[in-house]
DNA sequence: TTGTACGCGTTATCAT
DNA sequence: ATGATAACGCGTACAA
């Protein structure tokens, strides 16, 4: 029989061919202080010459770690959620941690059943990206609850209030009060608000365009306030809803959109009807995403500082992890990125 | 001093509880079926009632897999490597493999950096998505070749020939020469080709686009072969280079772009220029992604089976991994989704 | 500075 | 059907 040159190196090969113990050689390996020179130099080179690399499994059923982090989203293809998990996995492979992503879909179960796979693949923490991570009711986010008792969880765009749970969010309402308030200041007389979907997120959103009405003295009328439940992704249904809206009598000269997409399809609907934009109509996004440069005109957006927040969330969590106590929520403050749409 | 509640239980408390050993409770764990009906009964409920979840990483250095397939991409927020990443996540964890998620940039050192980073967390397989992962050189793809020697190495939109690794990819030679015809024989006499990028597949769809004039006898001019450096998001810049072109007399009827987003951009220099679509200017973008639909009038675009092509890259994976000897290319054919740019 | 020996929590191979 | 015990490869007290 010949010996085996397939089987994968160990740390006693190591030792083996260089003279010294693996314990020697497992200090080498981690860079330990008092290892004489001339032995560091000796094992490193057998290392070398062998391409021996340290069995991760091992490394990590001892120290209890392998340095992995959970990142769940609804759906990583999303144009907004691709960003944010973007920028995260780069900010933490730059930390030295791996992602293990997760896309769990819109529904309860899946989202549930992600994350008890990630705590069972034992990952240093979890990160939650998107506010459709939190639940309306107290019982729906058990679950997450239940996570943060064994490891850190990040909240991306949503805030709660459990121990180990650390929240990076957006100031949603101020920030669509504001672009609201813009609009009624530039004459607007019928603004719609168009959402599609009902997270945190967008009641905070939905929240701020009503106080700008109020705060303006406007009228605060429920035809005016729409829910359009078209697929995510769905420009022409979201065109459709808005092309019934405009026949049953509820026109509109502005929009005040929850994503930018739905500004998108805002955009196209005033193409269709003739309608010219900013002039017969205005639309403002959100997200400032790379969809609010698509159309032409160019859609006036709400900059939701995705990238300084991601940052922030992993700068959060490596603090965490090495046992810093760190703020509980990190509220940024959005800014109106204005284009040709207003 | 108190029992450590807070230890994490293992196989032993579980063994010790239900009055086994361990090998038994193993057993029932990984569902073995010589253990007696009762006693499995009671261990399983020891396992319940304590809250007993197996240690992945003891499992992962006794089995050597702890299940997890790396992906990597260059760009995992590019509308078009999310929506591959995604497909593929999805059918890897319907199978139970996790991702490891790995976004390398376009440089060849980080892609390096990041396989090899891979290889030493010790994924079950790697997964590279998108042409930029074949480099020009045999020199450039040695290191996919050294991780194909420790695992099975897929590549999306990519075709090589090295030992355990397989391709799946379209065929966008052919796709972008139908195409080019089909712009032809609606009349149009100046045809621009406009990419982004050098990769492979670029290099294909270029290769196309100069069949299809040679087979309709129109001649070929390198002038109207263009190659547009602007960021890949960069819609305005690319504008700007269509401007300089036209106002530098390479004037055209007709635009054939590598990716979408140029399309987009296509579109809005019409607009800019007054250029009625697809009257005065007709386009067609490739990949039929969510940014074909986003402009009046939508854009023609080659649907290159995306969704299709990462069902089967997963399939063969998984096949490979259990041995089975599977195709190490399979190649896709393109459609023209015809929408109102041409 | 270096070496010995044990623990980490499983799975698998023997016996019984 | 079940139990004892040896791997798996590494980190690290403790000893020298």
């Amino acid at each position: 029989m010949m010996p085996d040159k397939n089987r994968k190196l160990t740390i006693y090969d190591i030792s083996e061919k260089s003279g010294v113990s693996i314990a020697t050689v497992s200090r080498v390996l981690n860079g330990a202080t008092n290892v004489k020179r001339e032995t560091k130099a000796a094992v490193e080179s057998v290392m070398r010459e062998m391409g021996y690399t340290p069995n991760a499994f091992a490394r990590g059923l001892g120290l209890d770690t392998m340095k992995t982090i959970g990142i769940l989203c609804a759906d990583s293809s999303d144009t907004y959620l691709a960003k944010a998990v973007y920028y995260i996995e780069e900010q933490l492979r730059e930390n030295n941690y791996d992602s293990l992503l997760c896309c769990t879909g819109y529904e309860a179960a899946g989202k549930r059943k992600a994350l008890d796979l990630l705590l069972s693949k034992k990952v240093d923490a979890a990160i939650l990206v998107g506010s459709t991570f939190l639940e309306a009711s107290e019982r729906g986010n058990k679950y997450i609850n239940c996570a943060a008792a064994q490891i850190p969880v990040m909240m991306l765009n949503a805030s709660m209030d459990y121990p180990n749970v650390y929240c990076v969010f957006c100031d949603d309402y101020a920030a669509t009060k504001q672009a609201t308030e813009r609009l009624i200041d530039r004459g607007c007389k019928k603004i719609l608000y168009l959402s599609n979907s009902k997270t945190y997120s967008a009641k905070k959103k939905r929240a701020g365009f009503i106080a700008a009405l109020e705060e303006r003295r406007r009228p605060v009328s429920e035809a005016y306030i729409r829910y359009c439940e078209t697929g995510r992704e769905d420009i022409t249904g979201a065109i459709e809803y808005l092309d019934k809206l405009w026949n049953d009598g509820i026109t509109f000269d502005a929009i005040v959109t929850a994503e930018d997409i739905l500004a998108v399809a805002a955009v196209k609907f005033a193409a269709k009807k003739g309608l010219s934009i900013p002039k017969d109509l205005k639309v403002i996004g959100y997200n400032n995403s790379l969809l609010a440069t698509v159309t032409s005109p160019e859609i006036t957006s709400v900059d939701n500082r995705l990238k300084p927040m991601c940052d922030q969330l992993v700068e959060t969590l490596l603090n965490v992890l090495s046992g810093r106590e760190m703020p509980k929520k990190c509220e940024f403050s959005g800014e109106l990125v204005i284009r040709g749409s207003i």
